[in-house]
DNA sequence: ATAACCCCTGGAGTATAGTCCATCCTATCC
DNA sequence: GGATAGGATGGACTATACTCCAGGGGTTAT
């Protein structure tokens, strides 16, 4: 099929697919081109876009999208190694999910400390006299 | 100061401080170089950037940094609109909060899966007969 | 006198994930 | 024959927050 209809069908933008092209995330299998000059992409190219999306539904970047596409194309993706991964992925997302929390306790400190004339980005600001 | 002291007592480095100074978000109010044309840091830009540092700790950004000093500068910035500002901020925090949450959870259910032959990212690769 | 150490500027490069633009080709419709 | 609607390529640009480098100073210690 031809990009407006990978696109289509896939819900990535056309300079999106071709970004993803360029640094190797998805390719052309044969890049014979048919009559026209134009790239004749598979069943197989969409069903790796529609993976890349849930991938980044995960939160997973390109780059580990990609990490994770190597090694099951390499065959090393059993189902343990499959689990540390998908394990790791979560202790990070945990981290982020800590320092989030940290940051709204904090503005939360300030957001309910009971104020008279005080301004409430104080903690903030402390250093400016504010 | 110079910008040696000044990074040592701000923790940041000198390349960050130039950095800072190129956006704006410091300034030297008269920038006139004592004898050796350097620059000389007053204790405003000091507590200016220990305010920065706090900024960072709450989460804000640069840019978000700069727009709550004009506000304070233009003195815009009086507790109310103070607390609704961070309350926006909280706002946005939790938010990422609940989009990693939800990234965990989906990740958890392919971990806690009970699996066989199967590939435990099969729901991410499930396109690709993984 | 030469090294070590501090300062200056301007500009390029890093990572992430695209988006947009100019310029070109080809087919089809009216 | 010109408009419209696809397609191609290469390269520039966006945001965020730096980091590094080249090339030019001056000061201080041995």
């Amino acid at each position: 099929m031809l990009i407006g209809e990978l696109s289509k069908k896939s819900g990535f933008s056309r300079d999106t697919i071709r970004f993803y092209e360029k640094i190797g995330l998805i390719k052309l299998e044969d890049d014979l081109r048919d009559r026209y000059q134009f790239k004749d992409y598979s069943e197989g190219v969409l069903k790796r876009l529609q993976a890349i999306r849930k991938m980044k539904e995960y939160g997973f970047t390109l780059q580990e999208t990609q990490g994770l596409f190597l090694l099951f194309e390499e065959g090393i993706l059993d189902p343990v190694r499959g689990i540390r991964y998908v394990e790791r992925k979560i202790r990070r997302i945990e981290q982020q999910i800590n320092e989030l929390n940290s940051m709204k306790e904090k503005l939360q400190e300030i957001v309910d400390r009971p104020s008279g004339e005080v301004c409430p980005i104080d903690e903030v600001l402390h250093a400016m006299n504010c």
